[in-house]
DNA sequence: TTTTGTGATAGATTTTTACTATATAGATGT
DNA sequence: ACATCTATATAGTAAAAATCTATCACAAAA
């Protein structure tokens, strides 16, 4: 095995044409090069350099590796300023988890002003549903989950991040009483539908429908918000919709009516992960600081910033 | 400054999820592991991995360091191959010198059968005047050199290769006795043109006009021996033409009477030359003992072989 | 012939690398 | 709760590698 300053070594005689003053060049005295010349032309079976007297002369086969040698150390020189590059943490690709029903109607808002912040930084989003998130990001599979989980082990730090109401979605053709501003509702006897049950949001659903005595339809199980929202449409049932997807998806209010509940509240919580002893997680927490000031400032019109 | 080694570890450390595992693949303990792996990481200023007590994960950092190092470990490996390929002497490019009067004649019944013998050897081809040749070859700018040298230091080995005649050339249309098996010329009063001083050719005519009587004609001086043919053919004079020029180039007898001189004794005598502690000293030979025999074969109806 | 400039060599020293043995801490099973 | 297993980290020592100093040998130049 060579090491990367025989290669310099030889880069360097080539180019001084001469052991002694490649050595000078290099602060190294010239049996160093000497030695370490014939170490290489050991390692790759070639003579690099015909020894004169008065010149040291590349061989032919030389030659033909001097440039490959070149670009070795062009590399390595390379990979150091990378190096350097990716250690100012925002400039690396760091793996954001979301879950399917929070992703596509935040990361909207959040993203732009992210990249203006941190414009080296690269996120690579992937949608999964929450156990999965917080399996993977313990795993490793993540290094950052945004997402209503509200227990954490040990080794993972949750940081709040902000309280999304739900609302209620009912056919506009469909007699609901206003639920807004009263207390304790009485929905007994509504067909309630919901995302499928790997989804956190469809035990808050359960929650929901066990409180006001609403049932939840099990044989259509929406696998998407929209999915959902259109079987509403089509007068399937009622459905409850978080505010971000309300605010972000639903334009038309003549095909479908949308009502808050309980005064606000009903909600699920979002929250900021990511492992406890990631090395990065300076960083993590200046990303918190900054996506939760970004939701305060733009989105606190639908939800309530927490944390 | 970091070594190839550490590359390779930090690698073997990202395959195998674990540096006791890693260590085992590589035959090494794992506190060297720990300590080399801490090592790089000190010289690129990045984490490259979050150690948990169940597993080793890669950090964005080291996610986006490890195709880069992957690719320089690559790169090596490709230089040690190639490198075992050089060590094949007949594997690289070497540098010809050879003198124009020369090259273009003999090479084209040279090279097909030096390729189709080494078929990975590569000859870069450069012509240059017969002192430049030599000057080249002890200063290193050619490997080997073939061309009418006839006395070289004690670091350069001359190996005669053959004896080429040379022809005198003259118009059809002018009356010069015929020269064949005949002993001394006269040839005073003639008018000879010669190319450049620069050339061994030169010299050559020199010395055969103080013995034949013939004059040299300084006005005039071919640069090549195209020129000189064709001047002769212009009637501008007579010509010495070497015989694998002749051979090459003269097809047309109505244009250029073209005849041997003294029973072919004139002549110039070319050699194979290469510095003698040139590394790739051995197969300098094999492939003069190679070119010898390809001239012997091919040929010896022009010139006759040496050595 | 002497001087100058070249690379090679030998032996001491420093630096680097790797090993052994042990510590420490999370995960796991009793 | 506790022992056990399995990770990595650490300390100290041994081995290997790299470098240095001093010197040699040789060829070219003065």
């Amino acid at each position: 095995m060579a090491s990367l300053r025989q290669l310099e070594y030889f880069v360097a005689i080539a180019d001084a044409g001469s052991l002694r003053q490649a050595a000078q060049r290099l602060g190294v005295t010239q049996p160093t090069l000497t030695v370490q010349l014939r170490a290489l032309e050991e390692v790759l079976g070639v003579t690099l350099f015909e020894r004169t007297r008065s010149a040291t002369l590349l061989t032919p086969g030389g030659r033909g590796l001097l440039p490959e040698a070149r670009a070795l150390i062009a590399q390595w020189r390379n990979i150091v300023e990378s190096a350097h590059l990716i250690s100012e943490h925002s400039h690396s690709t760091y793996r954001l988890g979301v879950p399917q029903t929070l992703g596509p109607y935040l990361l909207p808002s959040l993203l732009p002003s992210l990249h203006q912040r941190f414009q080296q930084l690269r996120l690579h989003v992937r949608e999964e549903v929450p156990d999965m998130l917080l399996k993977g990001l313990e795993e490793g599979q993540f290094d950052l989950v945004i997402g209503p989980i509200s227990t954490v082990p040990e080794a993972v730090v949750r940081e709040p991040l902000f309280r999304e109401p739900l609302f209620l979605a009912s056919p506009v053709d469909m007699a609901v009483p206003p639920l807004a501003d009263v207390g304790e509702v009485d929905l007994s006897g509504l067909e309630i539908l919901a995302v499928d049950e790997r989804h956190t949001l469809r035990r808050e659903v359960e929650r929901i429908c066990e409180q006001t005595g609403a049932r939840l339809n099990n044989d259509y199980e929406g696998t998407s918000l929209d999915t959902l929202r259109q079987m509403v449409v089509m007068g399937m049932g009622l459905a409850f919709l978080p505010a971000l997807y309300v605010r972000s998806e639903i334009h038309r209010p003549e095909e479908l009516r949308v009502q808050p509940l309980q005064g606000g509240r009903l909600f699920r919580e979002h929250a900021f992960l990511y492992r406890r002893h990631a090395p990065s997680r300076q960083f993590y927490r200046e990303l918190h600081s900054h996506i939760r000031d970004v939701i305060t400032r733009d989105l606190s019109d639908t939800v309530t910033p927490l944390g």
